[in-house]
DNA sequence: ATGAAAGCGCTAACAC
DNA sequence: GTGTTAGCGCTTTCAT
């Protein structure tokens, strides 16, 4: 009987325990179809997430598994070959058909909203809301800010300024991290260099970088992924600038090989799993408790991880500065 | 009518339209779960991973995840925190009570097998069938084949011998990879020499370069993952041995960032998408035509790819060498 | 070629 | 507290 299984109250100990054994002898096993269609309810959460074996959105991926699995609910999974909006909205439309009670959306793009009938409620992770459903919440890794600490600790180390390469722009995560340089240059009254522009690639960053190699008056640079942070340093290096006493370079993310590289790399970690339990946690009240208004999770704590690859600038008299 | 929706024959155009247009003013969805009840079909496929962000796993993951989906099937996910038989029996298991039609076990691991009453046909993928299931599928990556090629690089240089660095022996990969080390060395009569085991991670590998660079009969290390290699590297560069004049290394798996390291590393790419793509035709058949016997993936094609982290052994007399 | 009807294995609501 | 029953929205089979 369900009300066994259900774990539901007003069960006798010695019926329950009947229940029970039969079930083991005759080898039950719940039908979740059945179930599904029954109550309406799959305890299912589907997630879109970008089909792409990078670490940062790699990392999510498994945090957000994690999650979902601790708060008791199963995981079906689409990804997004491109990450455009017709792309989430049919993710996500394949979902609803699948029947999910709540969704996650990983995927930090943000150009134009797709527009479906989501009726159930919906996270965004890492990006505002790209359309509107029964409900919307959002969580984020506080990338702005982790990005003005970056810049804040290149300052700090007396650098004049602090160039940056930025992700594609389409992506949320870029441009937040992207503002958060610029906001802690100008809070100290510095102009913003020119941008470089990457798509989070290390070639990218390669590429970004002999430009940057180019001018002397480049002394810091700050990479808004670690992946790129390291082909930066390999174009620096190979124009015989040396890291970090010439340029000082901080990356983004924290990925495990980070500290090995040559030189070890300084970075911020980024808050996967923080972000992944809290944004659950408010898609789980939403789904359970419908009715009740949510707020957006509070950023995550700020850390910035000081490896090799950052420096103070080179004392260098004035008048061998090029431009 | 459900004639419509299923493409069946025997429908006239006529009503397929009428049937069609009324579904659209209706907003109608069609809804799996009944579908699911009725049919005791689900047209999804579970797969079983590891709960990690590493290079590999992810890659596999988001390879499966694509095969899937041309295969037209929805994913179901579960990871398992602790590689060990029984939790990916408890991941089988709670995929059973989804409902699937087929399991991907994507969890290289190999010690003692698991058994759990399994209905459906399963695909390991990368490993040997580890419990029996309705029917077992294997494909794999050729990881043998693979370490052998690498390890002929560096022979075929003119080292006389070459070290390796192991992952975990209680993945299969891992042993994979040292069968074919060893192979390859036998095969030309040359002894092997103590294997060095980490745990994937750069930090192990670091710990085994320490050792490594020690002994100054080292010329050669075949490192079994990308991430190894590269903290292996920084172990020797800090120990002042040069790479690759001194001590040549070569990885495993072609990580994006493997060509922007510092020195930019010669490793072999696992075909990742391949394995998956095969393995998936596999399951795909199994499942839907459960009474032809399938055989074994045919390995990929291997691909070593050189970059400057190895080269010709230095040229040293015989009576400078230590041990 | 198409309509009608009987379940699939559950949950929820209702009796007792 | 516990047994009973009517659907949930499909697929499948049987009539036509």
């Amino acid at each position: 009987m369900s009300r066994v299984f259900n774990d539901e109250p007003y069960v006798a100990p010695a019926v329950r325990q009947r229940v029970l054994d039969a079930a083991k002898t005759l080898g039950y096993r719940r039908n979740n179809a059945a179930r599904a269609l029954a109550s309406g309810r799959t305890h299912t959460i589907g997630v879109v997430t970008l089909g792409t074996a990078g670490y940062g959105p790699a990392s999510l991926l498994v945090s957000i598994e994690r999650a979902v699995r601790d708060a008791g609910y199963a995981l079906r999974l689409v990804s997004t070959l491109d990450a455009d909006p017709a792309g989430i909205a049919g993710g996500v439309q394949s979902l609803l058909e699948q029947g999910v009670d709540g969704i996650v959306i990983s995927e930090p793009i943000d150009e134009g909203a797709a527009s479906v009938g989501v009726d159930v409620p919906v996270l965004f992770l890492g990006a505002p809301p790209a359309f509107t459903a029964a409900q919307t919440l959002t969580a984020g890794t506080g990338a702005v800010l982790l990005a003005r600490a970056a810049t804040d600790h290149l300052l700090d180390l007396g650098h004049t300024t602090v160039h940056h390469i930025a992700g594609p722009q389409r992506w949320y995560a870029a441009r937040e991290r992207l503002a958060g340089w610029r906001q802690a240059l100008e809070e100290r009254g510095r102009g913003t260099p020119p941008v470089s522009y990457g798509d989070w690639s290390a070639a990218s960053g390669y590429a970004a970088g002999r430009e940057l190699a180019r001018d002397s008056g480049v002394t810091a640079v700050f990479a808004a992924g670690d992946e790129m942070a390291i082909g930066l340093i390999r174009a620096l290096l190979e124009a015989g600038r040396r890291v970090p006493e010439d340029v000082s370079v901080i990356g983004f993310d924290d990925m495990p090989v980070a500290a090995y590289v040559t030189p070890p790399l300084t970075t911020v970690r980024q808050p996967f799993e923080a972000a992944a339990r809290e944004g659950l946690k408010l898609l789980v009240r939403a789904i359970e408790e419908p009715d009740v208004d949510i707020p957006p999770a509070a950023d995550p704590p700020v850390d910035v991880v000081a490896r090799a690859s950052t420096a103070p600038p080179p004392a260098r008299p004035q008048y061998l500065d090029s431009t």
